[in-house]
DNA sequence: CTAGGATCCTGTCAGC
DNA sequence: TGCTGACAGGATCCTA
């Protein structure tokens, strides 16, 4: 998904689009990506937008709080006076709606909320608002980098000390947050190679990874996510936000910013890692 | 308990 | 052109 940063930008701006507006009927596309009752939001008036990790929660008036979920390929989109949209990134943010990929959609006062997600993965689940904290998603869920102490992650990565470092980074139950772009992004500033051994990285190292974490995902958000809907440039071609910061995600085969080498992918915990081999040493 | 792989689902792209 | 396999900004479940 749609990392932490991207759940964040959404939220900052449903929070200014239609906070304390009624949702005055939701439609269900795909019963897959529902999980409860959906009369219990109809008429509900919408009290705030949290976000816990990359769960955005939605507090309804009579209680029950929307769990969002945009996993890999979920998006918001509100279209009211202007259009607003992040998560996946994809041509659903400047097209006709709802399409093919609209899973649920909420007429609001002013405007129209879609969930869309092509590969349904995504989910709003409703929730009691009292009951959020026991949801076993929320339950489980790690702090965010800026409240983790360097020893409470050591402590965790030595529990986890034969995985590599990027596959624990990117358990929520680690610390939450942590995507598959941030998580090389964060490597790569602490130079660390994701594929060692977690319980190898010294407590300095942990600080950097910490303070890595901390930087880009931070950067991302004032810029308002990586995948902030594609935009248009000068010359008229489409570009992406993520080509704005990136330094390693999607750039094999492109010189290392720090030190020109070439960037290498490779696959570690089953996903997709880039890394430079210069700066990011495997022995260290 | 950990580690690693399969799985949910749709779509696109490279290679034959 | 049509087919096939790999891959994809996540998390859970299953097996060893």
């Amino acid at each position: 998904m749609p990392e932490l940063p991207e759940v964040e930008t959404i939220r900052r701006g449903l929070d200014s689009f239609c906070l304390h507006k009624k949702i005055k009927q939701a439609k269900i596309y795909c019963e897959k990506s529902f999980i409860g009752p959906v009369e219990l939001v109809n008429g509900t008036e919408i009290i705030a937008f949290r976000r816990k990790g990359k769960a955005l929660l939605v507090d309804l008036s009579n209680g029950i709080t929307m769990m969002i979920h945009l996993r890999m390929t979920g998006q918001l989109i509100w279209d009211g006076k202007e259009r607003y949209a992040a998560g996946h990134p994809s041509e659903n943010f400047v097209a006709e709606l709802p399409n093919k990929q609209t899973r649920v959609e909420f007429e609001i006062e002013d405007g129209v909320l879609y969930f869309n997600d092509q590969r349904k993965f995504g989910f709003v689940k409703l929730i009691p608002t009292g009951e959020v904290e026991q949801d076993r998603f929320i339950a489980s869920l790690a702090p965010e980098p800026w409240d983790m102490k360097v020893e409470e992650l050591q402590a965790k990565l030595k529990r986890r000390k034969d995985s590599p470092i990027k596959a624990v980074i990117l358990d929520q139950k680690v610390i939450a947050g942590i995507g598959n772009i941030y998580a090389d992004e964060a490597l790569f500033f602490a130079k660390i190679h994701p594929g060692r051994k977690a319980g190898s990285l010294s407590s300095s190292e942990v600080a950097e990874l910490l303070k890595g974490a901390c930087e880009v995902m931070t950067a991302s958000i004032e810029s308002g996510g990586s995948t902030m809907a594609t935009y248009v440039r000068a010359d008229g071609t489409r570009g992406n936000y993520l080509e704005k910061f990136a330094q390693v995600f999607r750039r094999e085969g492109k010189e290392c910013p720090r030190c020109g080498a070439e960037i290498l992918k490779i696959k570690v915990g089953g996903r997709g890692t880039h890394f430079c081999p210069v700066c990011q040493k495997e022995g260290c």
